[in-house]
DNA sequence: CAGTAATATATGTCTACGCATATATATGCT
DNA sequence: AGCATATATATGCGTAGACATATATTACTG
């Protein structure tokens, strides 16, 4: 499960409470693993439960005591047993796919209303990517030049297809604001 | 539910059975919805539940009967108002990008192993695209040339997006094989 | 003074999905 | 003769994920 590999992942760097690798989450790999909280809490559980990692409880006056997650040998070898795990290629399921799929049961307004709103959110996802903190060098979590270099990457890769979309999905609104679709233009 | 609004917008078409329904779905929007046998059947019936279908059986001597399945008016109804509401923009899960952003963990051929594997499969996808029968005038499915138009978006979009991500994995691989990632290159 | 955000963990529950399996028969291939 | 493939539907089960809610305190902001 990458939910889990991913938390070794971190793990392996820094230990951690759920809490904090929830915000650690939102900061780095939201944009291609968005992590709920509940689900970090149970998969911190079954990690420590297959003894990849430990848990350190931290006592607080205040505050629920922190329970911070280290990793263990175990755990490392399993970390590198999955990175270098081909992963069984699921397919993606897009919703808005199946949309423009039978879109041509709508009129030219709907269809339009319906584009121009997905290609709204490519070019937001775009430009919050474009916007991201590390890309000014301002990065919140421990790397050393290397393992920066590939998780700059991921974020590269995303505005790289984010882009990708957002022009696919003006070229189609010119295409049919030009009303192609009902000249029997050729795709 | 996309899986049940899909399989209206198919129902729209042609009454149909879930075994012809799996073939629909794996011959013409696979690519970004594929769909179970089980969940097919299972979708069947609560469509059929909700007054969305309504299901004439027709006997056969030798096989199980055939099932076969009408949209109804209130059917035709949900289904525009699915095709013309937003869809809540979930954030998708890919955990390709998961052992990226961690292979600064690995060494130089372990991380060149997956990137080579993983652009094998960005090429292949875009070839089974770009050879879909859809392109050879070849469509399996009953279109006016509108509807047609919107379908095969979906499929040049597929095309286009693998085509962009095959590139990007090989501008990738390239920049290790030139060990940027050693020289602290600029990304 | 009241409301909200931050710190911190945890459970309950629903749904979608994937995989396996069950049943039954005809046809065609090797 | 045996085996795979096509036709046809259906259930069982495990898991991942989404969303809500519970608990408890501090610190800030209007």
């Amino acid at each position: 499960m990458s939910l889990n590999h991913a938390i070794l992942g971190f793990l392996k760097d820094k230990p951690l409470t759920g809490y904090e690798l929830k915000s650690v989450f939102d900061m780095t790999v939201r944009h291609f693993w968005p992590a709920d909280q509940s689900r970090i809490y149970r998969a911190l559980s079954s990690l420590a439960d297959e003894g990849w990692t430990e848990v350190e409880v931290v006592e607080q006056d205040t505050r629920p005591d922190r329970k911070v997650y280290h990793i263990t040998d175990a755990g490392r070898a399993e970390l590198h047993r999955w990175l270098t795990t081909p992963l069984p290629g699921k397919g993606q399921h897009h919703a808005e796919l199946v949309q423009v799929f039978f879109a041509g049961q709508l009129n030219d307004g709907e269809i339009l209303d319906m584009l121009r709103r997905m290609a709204a959110m490519a070019e937001a996802e775009y430009n919050v990517l474009s916007s991201h903190p590390a890309l000014s060098g301002d990065c919140p979590i421990e790397n050393t030049s290397r393992s920066l270099f590939f998780k700059m990457l991921t974020l590269h890769y995303g505005i790289y297809i984010s882009n990708a979309s957002a022009t696919w999905l003006k070229e189609t609104i010119a295409r049919i604001e030009n009303s192609e679709h009902e000249k029997g233009g050729k795709l």
